[in-house]
DNA sequence: GGACGGTGAAACTTCAGGTTGCCTC
DNA sequence: GAAGTTTCACCGTCC
């Protein structure tokens, strides 16, 4: 074993800072020793592992499968997760009296959106060997399927990010993770000792494995120690309070307020006295001035009033400028509605301005695209830079914020927003998840949580609408709500009021001159059951209900029920 | 001489994840 | 910062 030299210690510090005065070298040489044991003892273990193929990787898992057990792969990137699955999966063969269930369930992943797309034709190939990739682009139903099939022992490896490092309960007898560094805000970094060992924490199965092994793959012989020092003996991360991060702060103050929990200047300074914010960092003096310029800030959007109380309670005694701080109608909503209070008042904004001028989808879609809670944007490559500004530049009238500047920082933003609300309108277009893959390289699992963000910032915007009382537009976002939760175009909304039909069968419906709830009705069985297929036809003509009258017409209980009448649309 | 295809260097692009909100008698 | 992808210049081949 070499001895631990200069160069080590000059690599080490790349691994966690430390100063380079004031070396404890006994305790370097101890913990020296100690390395070498385990390394001496780990290479015995590891030397039992064939080496099959060039990567060490595929010979671990090999060897998992080997041993009848199974492995999770951790790696840093959704990308790098699909093609280890796939190098492996090219390496593996399967058992015979697996194939029929790898087969169905490889059909049932294939299968599992409308349209296949690239990356289910891929995870199918995979699964067909027993291997899967998992990552926040799957779709649910394929999330759901490899962690199940994982459990039954169906998936014996999967390849992921830290999408299963936490929350989902999929222990593996062999847990390998293969990329210790990642893209962070200063390019390629460690990533934390908390994640690492969060990784770790899913070896061994409890009930079926006496043990389970946690390894690490080093890249460089170099990068061994640091990587057992940072990862095996080194503490966890320290946590940091983030509330006196603005959008935090304001969007805590104003649902403080809003719920009477804190009534002047004095409750709320003595609250945040007592957070762990002020607990950890002791600066009560910059709180309170970021705390102040919050309380302008709501008080100009007309979020919260302040003015002097007629009386002087006995808590407030001692204070001379005894004042009352409490949250309007609209800064309630907004607390309760959880939007960051600077999206509230951007989206009153535009509304407003749509009261004014021509809006459209598009607008709307802007609105909600250009807001702290939609972030990260769609990047806007260079190629496409041009493009995105000429739709600016052509659509200018339809849109509610203001353009910025050229030279200003938020320029590029605002081209960013325009170009997520594009994403957005060939969702509502109809186009397929395929298509959106291929236009903005969004996979199918993200492009179900913008949506999900932009359901909850339109429906934002449906309810500041109410309260400001806007009725022109409470309609146009209602509906634009329910396109974008069905990717379809208005003339289907009819259609979509029914249990069973989303956007695919109501556009074979409506392609078929079915286009609302009285063409169901007069359509005859044969023909509703050759476009939906039998059991589907019964439970849509059950729901037209034709021996009952036209208002007990049972219509699908809509999640955003009491917001909006969807009968309107019809 | 021009069209076409192959090749490799250079330029460009991208990079984890998750929670919040509504429902209603 | 690194890996993957796209673009582009260059060269050889064929018609």
């Amino acid at each position: 074993m070499r001895r631990y030299v200069r160069e080590d210690y000059e690599e080490d510090t790349a691994y966690y800072e430390k100063e380079s005065d004031g070396r404890n070298y006994e305790k370097e040489y101890q913990e020296e020793e100690e390395f070498d044991a385990i390394l001496k003892k780990n290479i015995e273990r590891i030397e039992l592992i064939q080496n099959i193929e060039d990567d060490v990787t595929i010979n671990m898992v090999l060897d998992t499968l080997k041993k009848k057990k199974q492995a999770l792969v951790f790696v840093n990137t959704k990308q790098r997760a699909e093609k280890t699955a796939e190098e492996i999966a090219k390496k593996v063969g399967i058992d015979a009296s697996e194939k029929e269930k790898l087969n169905s369930l490889s059909e049932e992943i294939l299968n599992a959106l409308s349209k296949p797309t690239k990356q289910c034709e891929r995870l199918a190939f995979c699964v067909k060997k027993s291997i899967a990739f998992h990552h926040a682009g799957l779709a649910q139903k394929q999330r759901e399927a490899i962690e199940d099939s994982f459990r039954k022992g169906i998936i014996k490896i999967i390849c992921c990010t830290p999408t299963l490092a936490y929350g989902v309960d999929l222990p593996a007898f062999r847990v390998i993770v293969k990329d210790l560094k990642r893209f962070g805000y200063r390019g390629t970094d460690w990533i934390p000792v908390l994640e690492v060992q969060q990784m770790f924490g899913r070896a061994g199965r409890p009930n079926y494995d006496n043990e389970g092994q946690a390894i690490c793959i080093a890249r460089t012989a170099g990068e061994e120690r640091g990587i057992y020092k940072k990862y095996i003996k080194g503490k966890p991360e320290e946590i940091y309070s983030k509330l006196a991060v603005e959008p935090v702060l304001r969007t805590y103050l104003l649902s403080l307020i809003a719920t009477g929990f804190v009534n002047s200047r004095k409750t709320i300074f003595s609250f945040f006295k007592k957070t762990f914010w002020a607990y950890q960092f002791h600066n009560m003096q910059m709180l309170n001035a970021t705390i102040n310029k919050m309380l302008a800030l709501l008080k100009e959007w007309d979020f919260i009033t302040e003015k002097k109380e007629d009386f002087v309670s006995a808590d407030s005694l001692e204070s001379s400028d005894a004042e009352f701080i409490e949250a309007t109608l609209l800064g309630k909503r907004v607390a309760e509605l959880y939007i960051d209070p600077l999206t509230a008042h951007e989206i009153i904004d535009c509304l407003k301005n749509a009261l004014r001028k021509p809006a459209s989808e598009l607008s709307f879609l802007q609105m909600i695209c250009n807001t702290l809670e939609m972030y990260p944007l769609l990047n806007v490559r260079t190629k496409e830079y041009e493009e995105i500004e000429e739709t600016l530049l052509e659509k200018q009238e339809l849109f509610l914020q203001e353009e910025p500047k050229l030279y200003d920082a938020e320029y590029d933003e605002f081209l960013k927003s325009i170009k997520t609300a594009l994403m957005f309108m060939d969702w509502i277009d109809e186009k397929s998840e395929e298509y959106i893959l291929e236009k903005y390289n969004v996979r199918p699992g993200e492009l179900a949580v913008k949506k999900n963000i932009a359901d909850w910032l339109l429906y934002s915007a449906e309810e500041l609408a109410r309260i400001l009382k806007f009725r022109k537009l409470i309609n146009e976002i209602a509906k634009l709500r329910i396109r974008v939760d069905y990717g379809a175009k208005e003339e289907l909304l009819p259609l979509l009021r029914l249990e069973q039909v989303g956007r695919v069968r109501a556009r074979i419906l409506y392609n078929n001159r079915i286009r609302d709830i009285g063409d169901v009705k007069k359509a005859d069985m044969t023909t509703l059951s050759q476009l939906l297929g039998h059991k589907i036809a019964l439970e849509v003509k059950k729901q037209v209900g034709q021996e009952f009258s036209e208002e007990k017409v049972k219509v699908k209980e809509h999640k955003r029920k009491g917001q909006v009448n969807i009968k309107d649309f019809s």
